[in-house]
DNA sequence: TAGTTATATTAACGCGCGTTAATAGTTGCT
DNA sequence: AGCAACTATTAACGCGCGTTAATATAACTA
């Protein structure tokens, strides 16, 4: 149980000051300091194992170096956001290059505004990363008020807030638009998650900007609500099949809702692709591996944690990019789970 | 830019000293506080909207209220632990019932020792849990000696830390008897991970011993080391099914490897169950979707994570459990990747 | 009324570090 | 030698809060 060692216990040791200490270990050059003396500071430190307390470096220079990821969806559903380990691996290798720590939070729906404000007054963190948001989210207004640097993963509309997102629109309209080319005409949709978030909404206006332009009816029967879930799609692909409507094809805009809809299909006693052509969203890293592997729209998750960590930074630093909004490309990734419709049997 | 709330304003709002302000806002009751005037602190806080500065709160108490989730891997590997959202998601749970937060770092093999240090030095944290341990990790002594609680969420051999785990020889072996009783005889191997990994040492003997007591020769040829990723499994299936050895059932320790080994099973022309069983570890929230349903062993994962933080909890008040180590129970769920021999064609 | 206890409140210090403004030391130039 | 211009170093304050020891007030006794 020995006692801390402090920077007075270094600056002991290196015969200097205290204030000689800092300025050696935080490479403050304003005031020059010879470099001799710098070695022996150095030494010193590392010879008692000298670690700054990370409380109150925070305190004197009102910068914790930690920044926030924030979830705003409940622990049950955070389980199963298949995206999670690439989001969270993204971030990581970026917060470690830069000397920073993650905070992970989530925030309780109709908490929202209370932990925002806790958050940034507390100043528990310098810098908010905040993940799949929700248009119902009551506490964004006081995050764009708050003086805090902000990203946004996902898209908020009529925010202020900065952000890093895919086009899910148009992403979602290539998916469709494939599956038009390949003949289908009969193409019904499974949301990736409940309308509040503003992905699912985006994807669903993808699929119907895709039937318009190719002069197909929007048939709001052929539409379900998934949420994040392999089961919401296996019970809302059972809930097309048995509707009795006639479709070719299935635009399912989450590959984990998309394998329960493989289960219920094949189920069913049918065949992907040759009953029923299927396209995903996200490109799981498990989605070439199913059987058959899905034709998918590939999402750059790591890539959009790690954009996210590079646009906070710069905020941090009181940068500000030219541009609100970065937006990364998606690609279509076409594998064995569609087909022409020719060569499919007519459901 | 208005100025931060502090204490002091809050203090003067109410009309008494800031003493009296922190003895109603952290529930002191040694010294007995009128209830009127508790509640006029109370409002005034709520009124100015005062937060107590985390860092300060730090450094005058000694403690975070952080509790640090460390990974042994590098971002590459975290992307591909399908495990995750669960862990994150009990963890998470926990956590902010009890006002705390999470604090997610991961260290780079090699560095294990400089980073524990700078971790519990700078007390960053409150409490440490460590995540798929290694065996050949240079730091856990320093762990052990550190003042600080650690909940290692594995099993170290010959460690005097605390740990939360599952059996995870006995769950294994519990698997492959299921398919020894099935009437297999011939039963391959692929681990979930490297041998570093305790888990998956555990699970190959648990894979041993099974055979052992069923008086089968356990035959290295049928052993194969996969790495977390499918994208192993359907390497390592590959390469047994061109080794020319026979087998009619494997054991893949790690349920995502497995859907690799399905991959690889059906380019092979092959078919599960019928000409290959299969038993997975881990009943991912995705292996009862996958076709055909995997036979495997459920991990309570996000009990895992909460075990480890209520742990880790004690540990942090002081309280010292009888036991050092948890066991968590495993089910195995028979689902259809598993069949009797004499229902399937030999390989 | 004076003395005693119980109750309520505060002044003041310390946590460990960053940082400014001031001081001591050194060199260059006239 | 005398002054200026650096260079190197330090004393001292503040960050915001927790907490102890001391003080002020009220409530009872005798």
């Amino acid at each position: 149980m020995s006692r801390r060692v402090t920077s007075q216990d270094v600056a002991d040791l290196a015969e200097v000051s205290r204030t000689t200490v800092s300025f050696v270990l935080n490479n403050v050059n304003r005031f020059s300091i010879r470099p001799e003396t710098a070695e022996k500071v150095r030494l010193a430190a590392q010879q008692l194992g000298y670690y700054p307390n990370a409380s109150a470096k925070a305190l004197a220079s009102n910068q914790t170096q930690n920044i926030g990821l924030i979830f705003t969806r409940s622990p049950e559903y955070i389980a199963s956001d298949s995206f999670l380990p690439q989001i969270l691996s993204g971030m990581l290798d970026v917060v470690k290059q830069h000397s920073l720590s993650l905070l992970v939070e989530w925030v309780e729906p109709g908490q929202q505004l209370e932990t925002y404000l806790q958050l940034t007054r507390a100043h528990h963190i310098d810098g908010i990363i905040l993940m799949t948001p929700r248009t119902d989210d009551t506490g964004i207004k006081a995050l764009e008020e708050a003086d805090i640097p902000v990203v946004v993963m996902g898209y908020i509309p009529d925010s202020t807030l900065h952000s890093v997102d895919v086009n899910n629109l148009e992403a979602a309209q290539e998916a469709v638009e494939h599956l038009i080319g390949l003949g289908h005409r009969q193409i019904a949709c499974i949301t990736n998650a409940a309308l509040p978030f503003t992905s699912a909404v985006q994807r669903l206006y993808g699929y119907r900007r895709a039937l318009e332009s190719a002069g197909i009816p929007f048939d709001p029967d052929l539409v379900r609500e998934g949420d994040f879930e392999a089961k919401s799609g296996y019970k809302q692909m059972k809930s097309l099949l048995d509707s009795g409507k006639k479709f070719s094809a299935v635009f399912v805009a989450s590959d984990a809702v998309a394998l329960g809809a493989y289960k219920a299909i094949w189920e069913a006693g049918l065949a992907i692709p040759d009953d029923i052509s299927i396209v995903g969203f996200d490109n799981l890293p498990l989605s070439s591996f199913i059987s058959p592997p899905l034709t998918t729209v590939h999402m750059p998750a790591r890539k959009i944690a790690q954009d996210s960590c590079y646009l906070l930074m710069r905020l941090m630093k009181r940068e500000f990019p030219e541009s609100r909004m970065v937006s990364l490309p998606t690609t279509l990734i076409i594998r064995d789970s569609t087909r022409k419709l020719e060569e499919s049997r007519m459901l």
